[in-house]
DNA sequence: TACATGATTTAGATGAGTCTAAAAATAAAT
DNA sequence: ATTTATTTTTAGACTCATCTAAATCATGTA
């Protein structure tokens, strides 16, 4: 009945995957994730297919089942529980938090997790801006998510930045990515994670760098 | 470099039982301690060994060496550190923190530990009055202890109790071990770790599980 | 001192998670 | 529609942590 590390790991690897993907995840994406090899993915999904977490045919890609999804859901509720408790009361800086979060989203206890949650008064989004799902697995209400997560077509703008150096406001002065600037994602592409905007009738080229850290509207 | 949870586990054990021991100890101790048999247990003391966690010879028992010292401490801050946090902000009853403790113990980032221990205000005893070694791994002057634990031969007096119940606190006073109360450990019984006492001139014996709930001073 | 008893260690297996190397299936290109 | 390239899976092996069963050591007692 109990999950190891390393399953829970594959499943929030699957979980975010699909994300961008919006389908199955493939051997190989899923390897690069791990940081392992495309044989060790197949032994895995074999594993978690027989503990029906996730809907695999050989050859096909995977998908999270209903459960899968759940666990996979209630990790990213630990973990970004956890970062908001290190950033907002032990001093952590937001950039210092993932790897500790890391370990502690494994923990397992759901009174813990209910009176944390209690405790932090019940945030709806980690330092990141990620949002928190809440004990049944809903998150909350989409208002804002990163432009590299943003889907491709959606009309959007921009509510914030998650970095703060004068050098990357001042670019993004210079290009019109101003706050409240609103925009249209073209396209994006696969190999660099670069995003094509639509910006007042004006093609942009922004990097998965740069886009990494906007706020934008969904 | 890196130790598996099931190591720490193993050193926390070994160091726990050498407390009582007071010098080596045996495979079969560490296997009922760790519910295992005694054979993973030679088989792990043989890992251990060779990473220089403990001195280990055959049928001779195991002791730490300075470095799982170390690694055996730093656990047992972790684990009461989280026990501090666990009962004091997240509204924790005192017996339910332990095998969330457990847990959390395993979390490995020196960082965390000092934010946490310094958000905390630097505790020197868990929530079950166990001390809490600093990060140097020295513990508090040892003011008190649970009688259970006393060296025997001791001269002391109780300092506190961990049980409130009222029939716990009635046959304390029954038996004349009120707050305050002076005496000496005579003797311990292995086989139920019940103690001996000597009280205003009196002997007085007493079980392990009232021993247990009892601070005394050391 | 030799024997019985209990404690401990070895030998051999198992399951989880990983790897490399090789085979098989799919997708792309001519 | 073949061939080529890429992706994915299998086969076999390794480590960690565990087990059972059998062998070995240590010790107390006769």
């Amino acid at each position: 009945m109990e999950n190891s590390f390393t399953e829970e790991n594959y499943l929030k690897a699957i979980y975010k995957l699909s994300r961008r993907t919006n389908g199955g995840v493939s051997t190989n994406a899923l390897a690069e994730r791990m940081d392992t090899k495309a044989s060790s993915v197949t032994d895995m999904l074999k594993r978690l297919s027989s503990k029906k977490l996730v809907d695999y045919q050989k050859y096909q890609g995977v998908t999270l089942t209903d459960k899968g999804l759940k666990v996979a859901v209630d990790i990213i509720r630990k973990h970004r529980l956890w970062e908001v408790f290190l950033v907002e009361h032990l001093g952590f800086g937001e950039h210092e938090v993932h790897d500790v979060a890391e370990q502690m989203e494994h923990v397992s206890s759901p009174l813990l997790v209910e009176r944390l949650d209690k405790f932090l008064n019940h945030p709806k989004y980690d330092p990141h801006g990620g949002p928190i799902p809440d004990a049944d697995g809903k998150f909350p209400a989409p208002t804002r998510v990163k432009l590299d997560e943003l889907p491709v077509g959606k009309q959007s703008k921009v509510l914030g930045v998650t970095e703060h150096s004068d050098s990357f406001l001042a670019y993004l002065k210079k290009v019109g990515l101003d706050l409240g600037q609103q925009f249209t994602l073209i396209d994006r592409h696969d190999f660099d994670r670069s995003v094509d905007l639509l910006l007042n009738g004006e093609p942009l080229h922004v990097s998965h760098e740069v886009a990494r850290h906007i706020f934008v509207s969904n």
